[in-house]
DNA sequence: CGTGTCGTTGAGCGCTTTCAACCCTGGTGG
DNA sequence: CCACCAGGGTTGAAAGCGCTCAACGACACG
């Protein structure tokens, strides 16, 4: 919509900031992240040495598809949207990366050039641990190599997840499939949950158009599978979701029952 | 199509042989597969170690969605097509996994449920490692830990890729861009390339029904982008197919140029 | 020569996209 | 206080595209 301007705003800071911030203040934002759960001390340190603190306004571009990434990024406030940009226009969304998570090993680890590109939907910061530090990391501390193997592991089998979304036949499966899919991260028994992101940018991860997903959700909820409130939403009866997501229905106008 | 009854066929054989080989044997030929490269012989001589070797008929099914696997799997011979079975009975194919290659690494690290099937696209020859052993090992030897991220990371960039590509807005899109990307993969320069499985799978990878993946093949037959002889094809300018990947083009009937 | 598998071709329909206008909210400034 | 604007979202109408169903052709095999 928008020339690719960032827009300085707030404080008036400059975007896409370096900011030359004292190592031992990475350290110690970096233990707090999720994903280094389980790392030691030194651990961290030696990471530490050569990461930087990068802030991003909203829609501002870290990296392009084709970019030989130099760091692996961890995400200590906003939101990053990682996506495939289609010839169209428009894009797919791979992930959408929050606080205390970490996006772009196999790029690092495999050198090879990044598949997606990475934008921040909300104002961000994040902390980039360098390329080489990194890898030297994994070659000589086996338990950092063995947690990432598992994680890489974990994405990879999360990624077959959205593809089996993106796969069901009608737009109102893969919406049912996301929307069961949501709860089982959610955890909260039956509590309202929350989208996790912009509409939009869901749309855009479950392989629709803005309006498609927007029209779905008006119909799940006149239908009575769902409760709509604002991006927020209910179900009182799951295993009715489930069988709509496995068997799917017209999806006409003036539809009854 | 057909109700899920294993057709024992040719040699008469029983199918979902797991014949009792000697282990020798299996080290044998695990060592001459390409993904055992750089394996040392020890190592090998381990992971054979509660090995098995498995026979399958064409059609035949190894594992189901949502299955606990329970070992690492090895295609000594044939091909096994991965894919996730969609409501409708058609399936979304994950990957098409040929001689020398291996998977299930993900769901034997993390122990989780499949999420895919595997059956057999052609008569085929597995080893399976044990999951108890190949984790072991895993935890033993950082070489192996680290070759294996390597493997796996490679892996998820590969399902990156094959997103971008069944996000493609048409299906013209979608074969060109798949066509380009076996070039990359093939590795034979002006030669030509034929495709690694039946048209039906790939069709099914590509997210487009069989009988559109056809009606595109020969619509860019007849447009002159590609020469078509059975299951291989040739291309002249690869430039062109290129711009019809980035910006697609009507596909009416009648068409001339 | 029948059978099964793979592939092509044709016709019709339904869904999703696209383009468009409109609504709603929050922030800003006169 | 209200006008104004930007961004996110909803809704409507039209059209294109891929899917489905079906029949047919090619080929291998027993």
């Amino acid at each position: 919509m928008e020339p690719a301007e960032p827009i300085s705003q707030s404080t008036g800071n400059i975007t896409m900031n370096f900011m030359p911030v004292p190592i031992v203040q990475i350290q110690e934002t970096m233990a707090r992240m999720a994903c280094c759960e389980g790392w030691g001390r030194d651990q961290v340190a030696r990471l530490a040495v050569g990461a930087r603190q990068i802030t991003l306004a909203r829609k501002e571009r870290l990296f392009t598809k084709g970019d030989q990434v130099q760091a692996l990024h961890i995400v200590v406030s906003g939101q990053m949207r990682l996506f495939i940009p289609l010839p169209n226009g428009s894009e797919r969304v791979i992930s959408l990366v929050g606080r205390g998570e970490s996006f772009g090993e196999p790029c690092v680890i495999r050198a090879e050039a990044c598949p997606y590109e990475a934008v921040a939907s909300k104002n961000s910061h994040l902390i980039a641990i360098d390329a080489l530090v990194y890898r030297r990391e994994l070659r000589q501390t086996p338990a950092l190599a063995e947690q990432t193997l598992s994680l890489v592991s974990g994405r990879l089998l999360r990624t077959l997840r959205d593809i089996e979304i993106c796969a069901q036949p009608s737009s109102l499966q893969r919406v049912a499939h996301y929307l069961i899919h949501l709860r089982t991260l959610g955890a909260a028994k039956d509590q309202e949950i929350r989208l996790p992101a912009l509409k939009r940018d869901i749309a855009a991860k479950l392989g629709l158009s803005q309006e498609t997903f927007s029209r779905v959700l008006a119909f799940m909820a006149q239908q009575g599978f769902i409760r709509l409130k604002g991006n927020a939403f209910g179900v009182d009866d799951w295993t009715l979701l489930q069988s709509l997501a496995s068997a799917g229905c017209p999806m006409e106008a003036g539809g009854n029952n």
